[in-house]
DNA sequence: CGACCATTTGATATGGATCAAGCGATGTGG
DNA sequence: CCACATCGCTTGATCCATATCAAATGGTCG
């Protein structure tokens, strides 16, 4: 685990061009990584994975488990920008820092990479620069639908995070929600009673059920899409 | 004005590899563009620059002017996206279709470029996919921080508008506001009534000065700062 | 078992939406 | 050039969704 060959970073399908020489070298500044080369790093839950301000050096690929980004704001609020699932690509940004901060909301394991080893591949390969491209208008679509979630009613807000996370957990109708409910309403720009009581409203509904606090059946997806609209 | 080298292309500052033989073509959708190859072309006022679900086959630069990228919802309310001043680029997308609409808000003259010719020289030149990255990256954190301005009260909204709208002319503290009032509401998701009352307000405290419908004196920038935190 | 923290539930307050009317600028036709 | 219609904006009155404050409940972990 002293060195990670390129086809590692696999964007949508993995890419077929090897390129062993070429080493993710791991900062010291990420936590467990120490002298290590690896490329993958297990977090614990609520650990930082990045801070707001801090050099954007690096870039993540969620392996398992679960993170969000989020910002402070100077009133003390929260935001919480997206929730990043295995398979997505975060810390992906504009200039040379970080504009929000990311932090681990279960366990989860990461797969780390040097941004200037992609971007230098980026140079000498298309492909991987269309598919950076293609990473960084994905996550622009989110937040632009992000956008669009905060100016409707809290019902439809709640309605469209559940179907936003059965539809990227897309287990059957059975959403694990690994974050709190404290997160989801600053995801949500609710507040968690807002959240708490819309979703008991929408079990009443018959829309959902709650069988646990960290897991909502689907009863009547019709009607959340109803409701979204 | 048959044809256009490729250093018209300018995104941060002009580039400076020429590459005549390259031409933007220009789809019979455009608006006045007809037979033309030519890569400038004037918006009236509200005129549609492309429709939400439009293949995105070409991307915009501002060159005087402004225009609004929005979309409607299914209950009729507007959500605007962004507001696009000179030097701006916009219509790059994840996809093939555009997610938003285009519209101008003032008359405007725009540069389109066929995407398919940016993404074959990105595909040449290192340095133009590095500056669509950069174009995108930022884009993508205005996006963001728009994000945030919408959990925020109306008066921080409206504050956190002017002051945008300060620092994007930079014409001293005389804001020229070309977009109406409903468009400002729509921007920060607000009604035109509330947004109406609250420049009024914040002209009662001494931030601003009404001097005519579309045109705006800062006169108090701290106060509007303080607001806006 | 007991303490703690997350979540739910309840009561009240409030900011912004909604409904309604007035006002002022701009444009048009006589 | 003026009367008038129109549209965008402002102002007023009231309502309602969600925030806020407060307390009860329940799950988790030592």
């Amino acid at each position: 685990m002293l060195s990670q060959p390129i086809n590692h970073i696999s964007f949508n399908q993995p890419m077929n061009h090897t390129d062993a020489a070429q080493l993710y070298s791991l900062g010291q500044h990420l936590p467990e990584a120490g002298e290590l080369m690896g490329a993958s790093i297990i977090f614990r839950r609520n650990a930082e994975i990045y801070g707001e301000g801090e050099p954007a050096d690096y870039l993540y690929k969620m392996l398992s488990g679960t993170a969000m980004t989020y910002k402070i704001l100077s009133d003390g609020r929260r935001q919480v920008g997206g929730f990043h699932l295995p398979g997505d690509i975060f810390g992906l940004e504009a200039g040379d820092a970080h504009s929000l901060s990311a932090e681990a909301v279960s366990r989860c394991n990461v797969l780390v990479v040097k941004r200037s080893a992609l971007v230098a591949m980026a140079g000498r390969q298309q492909e991987i620069a269309l598919e950076v491209l293609q990473v960084m208008g994905h996550e622009l679509r989110r937040v632009q639908t992000h956008t669009l979630l905060l100016i409707r009613s809290a019902q439809e807000r709640v309605a469209a995070f559940l179907l936003e996370m059965a539809e990227r957990n897309s287990t059957g109708d059975v959403i694990e929600v690994p974050m709190s409910r404290q997160d989801i309403a600053d995801y949500l720009g609710l507040t968690v009673e807002t959240v708490s009581r819309t979703l008991t409203q929408l079990e009443i509904l018959g829309a959902i059920e709650l069988s646990s606090r960290r897991r909502i059946a689907l009863r009547n997806r019709s009607m959340l899409h109803r409701l979204n609209c």
